[in-house]
RNA sequence: GCGGGCGUGGUGGAACUGGUAGACGCGCGGCACUCAAAAUGCCGUUCCGAGAGGAGUGUCGGUUCGAUUCCGACCGCCCGCACCA
């Protein structure tokens, strides 16, 4: 007898409700770090609490759960905790405009997102939620920013930094993107400033090097990583001017010296502003430089222009006196704002040298016999050297070598490694961040707010509602006592970036004490995470930082560990389509695009009409989910249609999780429908039933071991495929116990998929305690093999037959098998049969 | 320009280390159930062809008994980086 309580529909609304107040009550997902079991930290990217969730991270959740919940069944003590990247211009933009605090902004955007991220089902330890404007998270961070700087990886200068003008503060080189704040867009200005820094390059080879023990990471990333640490090896060296002065300049590429014929420096190199003094035209060409658009675009169709300064550079080697211009294309803070140019192997050298008439030589060549061949482009490639005095007919790396050794040995230059890594400011003019914990003394200087004096909270009464920094003009919160003099002193009314807070967050999930910011101890038996699953934006900013605090922390004694994420997975966007027409409404000539939301639109299978009118409106193209383009689904109505379950099913089906995938309307009613036929299916579970039927043991275990590897691949839409497939084998197969035994555990297998249904079901079922401390159903490896199988048949490569022979089947056998077919026969034709490959279990095929 | 990735039905995508291309989902078509609809179930669905059969994984070529998979050239799309000396 199937079981008449599954009659009825699946009542998500009131189901997911019931189950996430019973996980809640039996505690099941807080992580308890003196569990024997063995460890595992999934942790996804904590979202910064902008009012609401969005489907992106419905979609990076859902994942982690799944995992997460994949993990604790097959016996592991899981982490997966969740809290707030709290700090930040948001709330204070929200505070200017609105008039609200960005404290009571924070919190209530918080709460609400919260109960969206409830609402899921998610398996998360909210006993360790935190969100990082807690006094009691940023004053550890306090604490642990004094221990980095008596380690000697902070310090404070003046520096020209980079200055947003929207949000009033400054930014870090990796924050500025095509010359703008990454957040507000503003076009960034340069400015002098006294800073606070973090030694990030001190760590910048190890930083590099670490990249190779990241199997996990995507290649991209790494590849990303290292192109932003940018090291190059080469030879700094100093040139003879004509008038008296030395310059210096960097080159990667000693090996072409000979090649040298011209030498340029930066437009705001001092050599340039020497130059410029009373002199007209080198001040004008030196503004045009400055004011050269710093976009890719603008870049890459920059013509070269220089300006000769009338300066000559003596060669090291063949003392031959060579121009020293001004030119727009050599940057000031890259190497020493100075180059020796090569135009013959550097193709901007090679560009500049054809419009100034300038010589181009070549003193690279593939080979030696080609010493003279013409040279239309610059060679950047490798070779051996010619036309070069001592280096000829050495290869590059050689030569490269040979040359700083004489230049070293002369006392002229050095090799030197240059990176592109700058140290990192973390000083912010604003309000809602962590204050930097240092006090100004006019008689003891800079002075660390003792430990015992932490945390140093933000004022609460701040006037946000006008720019620049709160912190700076607020009364009286800047005044205090020097801790070593007692004398009045100054607060540092800095800010820390928000980088910092993301920096160790999660470490402070695997460990909360109150009295320090983690136990060393405890942190190792979580660290390091083993998934991490966020968004490709992500790539260098949070990652580096994280991947440098993990090192800064370890080099002060305070962690063991050194690379804090093991795996990275990085998720591609939800998409949608867009719905828009052409207007004129706004009564000019130009039409505008009006786009309209989902829930305006009816689409059909070829095309798509408003409601309002029943007109027809243009589908468009398929995108990231924006407001500007309306294209966005709720995920709080969604759930309220279709229940948690059918909604983080969509978001693990169809496409591979590091694609986009594309949101529709049908794709989740699908999903739904799903939902109701698993309850059916569930239903036919019949107590009564007694027998076996082996085949469906078969599908059932080689799904259990399918759907398994996938989940652990994170190839969630061929485990949705596999339990697909897995549903309809039930559904054909009659009542047995194999069918009750496969009903079972195909509700195991969704179980982290679609946890409130499968606890509903499981409960309804009688089976007992929560599905969600379930195990892993066991697989029996004598079920994976197939005892027979399907052999192609093959004549000249092409299909002509299929046969189904018992596995293990002698290949002799199955050649005769395969010769007597008809089909086979009928192709053969007669012709003579030349030879015959015979791949056993697989395919046979006949060449004639 | 440099680096990386991708190109498979109407559509999202499967295909283990070269071995039956198109699993599974969506859509579409047909049928059943129903007074009717919804819901549900069953069947079909790469293209051409009535059929036998033929063609087919961006294009062209190569290696191989056999190529979505390996190699070369080209076309197209996406992402990242960039006057980094």
């Amino acid at each position: 007898m199937t079981d008449s309580r599954f009659d009825v529909r699946f009542d998500a609304g009131q189901a997911d409700s019931r189950w996430q107040a019973a996980w809640d009550e039996a505690r099941c997902f807080e992580a308890d770090s003196a569990s024997a079991k063995p460890k595992s930290f999934v942790l996804e990217m904590f979202p910064y609490p902008s009012g609401r969730i969005h489907i992106g991270h419905v979609r990076n959740y859902t994942m982690g759960d799944v995992l997460a919940r994949y993990k604790a069944m097959r016996g592991f003590e899981v982490l997966h905790p969740m809290g707030w990247d709290a700090f930040g211009m948001p709330a204070e933009n929200a505070a200017m405009e609105n008039g609200v605090h960005p404290a009571g902004w924070t919190h209530a955007n918080i709460a609400a997102m919260k109960k969206q991220l409830k609402q899921l089902g998610f398996a998360l330890d909210w006993s360790r939620e935190f969100a990082t404007c807690d006094p009691t998270y940023y004053g550890h961070e306090q604490a642990l920013f004094l221990d980095l700087y008596a380690g000697g990886l902070v310090y404070r200068r003046e520096s020209a930094v980079n200055w947003d003008p929207v949000d009033q503060t400054v930014l870090a080189n990796e924050q500025v993107v095509d010359g703008r704040g990454w957040r507000s867009g503003a076009l960034v200005e340069k400015r002098k400033l006294n800073q606070w820094f973090l030694k990030i390059t001190q760590f910048a080879q190890d930083l590099l090097d670490g990249l190779d023990t990241l199997q996990g990471w995507p290649e991209k990333v790494r590849v990303m990583q290292e192109n932003w640490i940018g090291k190059s090896t080469g030879l700094q060296f100093a040139f003879d001017l004509s008038n008296g002065e030395q310059l210096e300049v960097y080159t990667t590429r000693p090996d072409t010296v000979f090649g040298a014929s011209f030498v340029a420096v930066a437009a705001d190199h001092p050599l340039a502003a020497g130059v410029a003094v009373g002199n007209a035209e080198a001040q004008a060409f030196i503004a045009l430089c400055k004011q050269g658009g710093t976009t890719a675009a603008e870049l890459e169709t920059a013509e070269k222009l220089g300006f000769d300064t009338g300066v000559t550079a003596h060669h090291p080697f063949t003392g031959a006196a060579l121009p020293v211009y001004i030119a727009n294309f050599v940057l000031m803070d890259y190497g020493t704002g100075a180059i020796m140019a090569v135009p013959g192997h550097d193709q901007r050298d090679f560009d500049f040298a054809t419009k100034y008439g300038l010589p181009i030589m070549r003193v690279i060549a593939a080979s030696a016999d080609v010493a003279d061949a013409p040279l239309t482009e610059a060679e950047a490639g490798d070779g051996v050297c010619v036309h070069s005095s001592f280096l000829d007919g050495m290869a590059v790396a050689d030569a490269k070598a040979e040359v700083i050794r004489r230049v070293e040995a002369e006392g002229r230059g050095q090799g030197k490694t240059v990176w592109r890594l700058r140290d990192w400011g973390v000083s912010r003019q604003r309000y809602w961040g962590t204050p930097i914990p240092f006090i100004h003394c006019d008689a003891c200087g800079v002075v660390p707010v003792p430990k015992d004096q932490l945390p140093v909270v933000l004022p609460e009464d701040v006037d946000i509602s006008i720019p620049g920094s709160p912190l700076a003009r607020h009364p009286t919160w800047k005044h205090v006592a020097c801790p070593q003099c007692g004398a009045a002193a100054l607060r540092e009314t800095d800010t820390l970036d928000t980088f910092v807070n993301s920096s160790w967050y999660f470490l402070r999930f695997a460990s909360q004490p109150t009295d320090k910011p983690f136990d060393t101890a405890e942190v190792a038996q979580w660290l390091p995470v083993e998934q991490y699953i966020g968004g490709i934006e992500h790539a260098i900013l949070h990652l580096l930082y994280a991947r440098f605090w993990t090192r800064a922390l370890a080099h002060v004694g305070a962690v063991d560990v050194k690379e804090p994420f093991a795996s990275l997975f990085t998720q591609g966007m939800v998409t949608h389509e867009t719905y828009y027409r052409q207007t004129y409404d706004d009564g000019s000539d130009h039409p505008r695009v009006r786009y309209y939301s989902p829930d305006e639109v009816e689409r059909s299978a070829n095309g798509a009409t408003l409601k309002n009118d029943s007109k027809q409106v243009e589908v468009g193209k398929v995108i990231k989910m924006s407001k500007s383009k309306k294209n966005v689904v709720a995920p709080e109505d969604i759930i309220a249609d279709f229940g948690a379950d059918a909604v983080r099913w969509f978001m693990l089906s169809d496409s591979p999780p590091e694609r986009d995938l594309p949101w529709s309307e049908a794709g989740i009613e699908g999903c739904g429908r799903f939902v109701q036929r698993l309850w059916r299916l569930f239903g036919q579970f019949d107590a009564g039933a007694t027998g076996e039927d082996k085949a469906l043991d078969r599908k059932t275990h080689q799904a259990i071991a399918a759907v398994a590897s996938d989940i652990e691949a994170l190839s969630f839409n061929k485990a949705v495929a596999r339990l697909y497939e897995l549903a309809s084998a039930i559904d054909k197969a009659a009542p047995s116990a194999s069918r009750n035994e496969a009903i079972r555990s195909i509700l195991l297998l969704v179980s982290p998929m679609m946890p409130h249904l499968a606890e509903e079901a499981w409960h309804a079922l009688g089976q007992p305690g929560l599905i969600a401390n379930a195990a892993w159903p066991a697989v029996d490896p004598a079920l994976l093999v197939e005892d027979e199988v399907t052999v192609a048949v093959q004549v000249q490569g092409k299909l002509r037959d299929t046969l189904t022979v018992a596995k293990g089947l002698p290949k002799d056998q199955l050649e005769a098998l395969a010769l007597a077919s008809e089909k086979v026969q009928r192709s053969i034709d007669g012709a003579q049969i030349k030879k015959v490959i015979v791949v056993p279990d697989r395919l046979v095929n006949i060449v004639v």
